[in-house]
DNA sequence: CGATTTTGACCAGCGC
DNA sequence: GCGCTGGTCAAAATCG
C-alpha cells in the first residue's frame, strides 16, 4: 500500500528549501567577506582550494603530463608555473586562514580562561552522572553505539585515513573542523581502539595535535557535554537542506506540538555523531525548527561545511559561556538589547538537559528589510541550576552595538541562511566580551518569542 | 536489491 | 513505584 510521502509534515508535496546551495553559498561568502575575515575567507578559500585540488591532482594532470608533444613544453611549463603561483597564493591565503582562526581561537581560549572552571560545571557533572561518565564508561546511547562503531571501524577508519585524508587535505586546516575540535573530543575511543566513531581523528594530525595543546582543560573535562543548535526558519518544505546527507530513524509526536518531531541522523560517514531534530512550530507551522546536535566527524561539502561551522561555533559559544554560568536564564534578548523587534526565546523545557542556542531566522514577509536589521539569536540553558544569577550569559547576550550591527547586516545582506549564520556567531565569538553586565541582567522580556524544542 | 522510511516497542530520565 | 515523555532501536514496508 502506497502512502504518501511527507505527510508528516504537510500534506502537500512540497519541495526541499534549498537554504544552503552551492551557488548561494558561493554569492554569499563574497559578498560576506567584508563583514568577518575568518570565517568567510575560509569558506571562499577552502572552495578554491577544492578546485585547485581538483585541477592538480587525479589522472587529468598527470595525463596531460603526459600526452602532450614536447613541443608543447613551453606552454605546459607556462602553465605550470601559473599554477604554482596560484598554488602559493592559495597556501599563503589559507595560512591567514589559519592565522585568522587561530586567533579567534585564542581570543575564545582567553575568555575562558579568564573565566576559570566554574563550580557548577563540578556539580553538574556529578548531577549528571551518566552523561559526563568517565572517559571509558560513557553512554552508548549518548554517543554512538559503540558497538555499531566498532563493528564497523574498519570502514571507518579506511575512510577517513585514505578518503577524506586523500581526497580534501587542505580542508583539514579548515574553521570549521578545527573550532568543531573542542568539543567533538570525546572519549569513545578508548574502548573501541584507535578507529573510533567520534574522535577528532578527522582533522590534520598536526593541527589535531596543535589543537589538544590548545585546548583548555576545562573543555577537555566535559568531553560529552552536549549543546544544540537550534535553527528556527519559515519553510514550508518538510526540511531544509543544509548540504549534508540524513536519514531519519524516528518519529514522535512530541507533547504540546500537534506536529510530529522527526530525528535525523547523518549518513555521509558511518558513525557520524551528528543528529538533528525537526519540527514545526506548534505556533506558527510556517516556521520549521531543525536542531543540531554534534559534530561531523567526517569531511564536509562546501554547502554543508558553512551550517556545520555555524553549529560548531554556535555550539562552542554556548558550551564556553553556559557552563561559566550560574544563570538559570531562560528568555533573553541577545544582539540588539535596543530594538523593541528583537526576538528573544523563550520557551525551554524544564526538562531539557542540553544547552541550546537558538538562531531564530523567522522573519515577517511584510518588512524585510526593517525585520532584517534584527537578527534575533537567542540561547536556552537548561535551568538546572535555580536561583543562581545572571553571569556570563549575560555577557553573551549584551554584545557591543557594534557587533549586533555587523551580525544584522550580514543578515541583512545575505540571502543564504548558513552563510549569514556563519558570520554572525563568528561575529559573536571574535568579539570581546567585556565587562561584567550584571546591571544589564534585567532586561525586560521582548513581546516575540521562540519556542525551542530542546527538550530531552 | 540496497537504501530509506515508517512505526511500534523499548529504555532512561524525571516528576509525583 | 508508577506513569509520562523524549529519544532510540529495529523489523517491516517502501522506494528508486
Amino acid at each position: 500500500m502506497e502512502r504518501p510521502k511527507e505527510m508528516t509534515f504537510l500534506h502537500t508535496a512540497v519541495e526541499e528549501v534549498d537554504f544552503f546551495s552551492e551557488n548561494r553559498l558561493r554569492n554569499t561568502v563574497a559578498r560576506a567577506a567584508d563583514g568577518d575575515d575568518a570565517l568567510d575567507h575560509s569558506n571562499s578559500r577552502v572552495n578554491i582550494g577544492l578546485n585547485l585540488l581538483t585541477t592538480n591532482s587525479g589522472d587529468g594532470w598527470k595525463g596531460v603530463e603526459e600526452k602532450e608533444k614536447p613541443s608543447d613544453e613551453i606552454i605546459l611549463q607556462g602553465e605550470l608555473n601559473r599554477l604554482s603561483d596560484e598554488n602559493r597564493q592559495l597556501r599563503s591565503m589559507l595560512d591567514q586562514v589559519t592565522e585568522n582562526y587561530s586567533a579567534l581561537y585564542s581570543q575564545l581560549l582567553q575568555v575562558m580562561q579568564h573565566q576559570g572552571v566554574p563550580e557548577n560545571r563540578i556539580e553538574e557533572r556529578k548531577e549528571k552522572k551518566s552523561e559526563m561518565a568517565a572517559p571509558t564508561t560513557i553512554s552508548a546511547k549518548q554517543l554512538m553505539d559503540p558497538g555499531r562503531i566498532s563493528m564497523r571501524e574498519t570502514n571507518e577508519q579506511h575512510y577517513r585515513t585514505s578518503d577524506a585524508d586523500k581526497q580534501l587535505p587542505t580542508l583539514s586546516n579548515s574553521i570549521d573542523e578545527r573550532g568543531a575540535i573542542a568539543f567533538t573530543k570525546r572519549p569513545i575511543s578508548h574502548d573501541d581502539g584507535p578507529s573510533d566513531g567520534a574522535s577528532p581523528s578527522w582533522g590534520s594530525n598536526m593541527n589535531q595535535k596543535q589543537n589538544q595543546e590548545r585546548i583548555p582543560d576545562q573543555m577537555l573535562e566535559y568531553p560529552c557535554r552536549k549543546a544544540r543548535v537550534s535553527v528556527r526558519a519559515r519553510s514550508d518544505a518538510p526540511m531544509i537542506s543544509d548540504g549534508c546527507q540524513w536519514r531519519k530513524y524516528g518519529q514522535k509526536m512530541a507533547k504540546g506540538n500537534p506536529c510530529p518531531r522527526a530525528y535525523f541522523r547523518c549518513t555521509m560517514a558511518i558513525g557520524c555523531p551528528v543528529r538533528k531534530q525537526v519540527q514545526r512550530c506548534a505556533d506558527d507551522k510556517t516556521i520549521l525548527i531543525t536542531t543540531y546536535e554534534g559534530n561531523h566527524n567526517h569531511p564536509l561539502p562546501p554547502a554543508a561545511t558553512t551550517m556545520a561551522k555555524t553549529t560548531s561555533a554556535a555550539a562552542t559559544m554556548l558550551l564556553s559561556g553556559s557552563t561559566t554560568s550560574k544563570d538559570s536564564l531562560v528568555t533573553s534578548p541577545f544582539c540588539n538589547p535596543f530594538s523593541p523587534y528583537t526576538s528573544t526565546m523563550a520557551t525551554l523545557s524544564a526538562s531539557a538537559p542540553f544547552p541550546t542556542i537558538t538562531l531564530d531566522l523567522t522573519q515577517p514577509p511584510t518588512a524585510p528589510l526593517h525585520q532584517s536589521q534584527h537578527f534575533p539569536l537567542s540561547m536556552c540553558l537548561p535551568p538546572r541550576h535555580p536561583g543562581s544569577s545572571s553571569t556570563q550569559f549575560a555577557q553573551l547576550q549584551r554584545q557591543p552595538s557594534v557587533l549586533a550591527e555587523t551580525v544584522t547586516a550580514a543578515i541583512a545582506s545575505d540571502p543564504n541562511f548558513t552563510a549569514a549564520l556563519a558570520v554572525a556567531i563568528s561575529s559573536i565569538m571574535a568579539a570581546p566580551r567585556t565587562g561584567n553586565t550584571a546591571g544589564n541582567s534585567g532586561s525586560p522580556p521582548r513581546t516575540q518569542s521562540c519556542t525551542t524544542f530542546s527538550t530531552n
